[in-house]
DNA sequence: AAAAGTTCATGAAACGTATCATGAATTAAC
DNA sequence: GTTAATTCATGATACGTTTCATGAACTTTT
């Protein structure tokens, strides 16, 4: 006798199929039962339209099969690029994930490391902005970029190479002299390396080159003012151009073609990330590439992986080049 | 006497504070308690470090203040677009969202109905490819652009007044002969009046027109076969171009580049949705907006509405034409 | 000053599941 | 053919919270 008032339970269906209720658990969990009592179960569940609810499981087991995933937001793409992986990534092991936008936001960051612990979430995947946060050490937790110490895992990419690679690009390109923008940051993050790999080989290659970052609070005209000092005579002091984000490095563009130049032509420019215009079309600028599904997945798995013991603190993952479309469809 | 071994619990703090159980349940939740208990409970809170647990809540009461949002992918502009405005509108509410791919298969969207019901979300947000999709009654359940029946509010934009203006914006540039193209779709849903507005207008003020949809399963090139079909000596039979997505419009912008002709000197193309580069910079090309946050703040609001009996079952909001990056650049 | 009303803490009882100890029934071992 | 070992269903309990009925301690009304 099925009741309509309420969604019917494991007891409801255990009534029905005459059975305990800890066998029709062992049906639902896929775990050894008897094939008389499974079918048993099986019909019940069937002719009561039980469903799961995974709430009682929870209280009982302290897990959920969510992950928390922090980040800044989803707009920026390489952002959505990242979520949309480790989506990927924690579907194929049955997870789900709690989604929660910070917007560089630091307090917000701590607030939704306490919301994910509330809701008992089984880890945390952080790209954070504040290097002071406080990391949980009860649940398993994950950065992108950041590296806080030994006992938190970091998933990153070759930042370092990605600058090196760049250099190398660069110089291929026939350029002689390059510079390098990035967006500064208080942080000793990961992502700092492209400056270091980039310098590392100019040094290597004997090519010399410029510097500029944008200090938190100085306004992005302090970029168009560092282009503008080293244009002369309808030229650039250089030809060759590293930017910290593909993000940037689109605005950056559109200043140089302000200003008269041809991007390519005049001056080349490699951007960071690997960011297409509509997710699967060509890059936006000439790029060096994060393998996004590759963080993905070593986020998830190390985030789900319990044994936390021979887990390496830092993983670095490589990256390769890529021509991009606006800089391309110039040169024709 | 705090216990290590494990997490604080209600009861924990009760025995601490010298109360009952539901005194700190209350206090908790901000429920008028007495100020003595009240700072009592307060104080064996901050001494055990106690930390609320939502699964015992979810179980007790069925609410989680979880909204699922089914969605295709993140990648998608419009979609990041979309799950950034919905977040922020849960946020300001205190609920979470539940974010589910799909990836556009109509199995998914299924299966996610069913895993959000086994999660005990308080609603489901939805922009789903089935035309024949199941649409649970019991749980409160809103539609972006796609129109089931009286008893699902649908929320969309103002598809055919966006149509309407599109040719009406085109016939202000000067264009004579007009053009629209989409991706064909079996679904009855909302975009398709893009072309009911568009063709509407065109009648109205007297201009000629073609229509060219593409259908499930044909390949792009038949855009191309299109296109080159109606052009001759160097130039096409139509001078305006109204696209049904950004994402199309930004793919024929490259094949008409690549027959030679120019936008937007030679053809006027406008899309639709209001995709921005990356996220707050210029428009990727001239396009008809979609109210994004107005659309977002509408689907929180009526999911969330428990008493459904007077929202209406669709809610239309309007667009605005924009001028793209895209196209501008090539004017000068 | 007594009756009626109000406020608010208490203790107990759910909510739906997983799991543990128990014991019955079956199979394997000698 | 008896004992030991194995399999597997049973029944009970616990997980952490909310909420309900109860009643005690006040406050207001007449």
């Amino acid at each position: 006798m099925p009741k309509d008032s309420k969604a019917p339970t494991m007891a409801d269906v255990a009534r029905e199929a005459g059975v305990a209720l800890g066998t029709v658990s062992r049906v639902v969990n896929g775990q050894a039962v008897g094939e008389e009592y499974r079918s048993k179960v099986e019909d019940a569940i069937r002719r009561l339209g039980y469903e799961y609810n995974s709430s009682g499981r929870t209280l009982r087991t302290g897990s959920t099969n969510i992950i928390a995933l922090i980040i800044p937001n989803t707009v920026n793409p390489y952002f959505a690029l990242l979520v949309h992986h480790i989506n990927i990534a924690l579907e194929k092991r049955d997870c789900r994930m709690m989604l929660c936008f910070t917007e560089y936001d630091t307090d917000r960051e701590t607030e939704y490391i306490q919301l994910a612990r509330q809701n008992q979430v089984d880890g945390i995947i952080a790209l954070t902005y504040n290097p002071n946060l406080i990391i949980p050490a009860d649940i398993p937790f994950v950065t992108i970029d950041r590296f806080f110490s030994a006992s938190v895992p970091c998933i990153a990419s070759d930042n370092f190479g990605g600058g090196w690679l760049a250099a190398h690009k660069l110089k291929e390109m026939g350029c002689t002299h390059l510079a390098f923008m990035r967006f500064s940051s208080t942080l000793t993050n990961e992502p700092s390396k492209r400056r270091d790999g980039f310098v590392s080989a100019c040094v290597e290659m004997n090519i010399p080159f410029e510097i500029m970052a944008l200090d938190d609070g100085q306004p992005f005209s302090r970029f168009e003012d560092f282009l503008r000092s080293h244009y002369k005579k309808g030229s650039l002091a250089f030809d060759g151009l590293f930017i910290g984000t593909d993000y940037l490095a689109w605005q950056i563009i559109h200043v140089l073609r302000g200003m008269g130049l041809r991007v390519p032509e005049d001056v080349q420019v490699i951007g960071f990330d690997g960011i297409r215009i509509f997710g699967d079309q060509e890059y936006a600028v000439s790029t060096i590439v994060q393998p996004v599904p590759e963080i993905a997945e070593a986020c998830v798995s190390t985030v789900l992986s319990r044994h936390m013991s021979n887990v390496p603190s830092l993983i670095c993952l490589p990256v390769k080049y890529a021509c991009g479309g606006t800089t391309i469809e110039k040169k024709e």
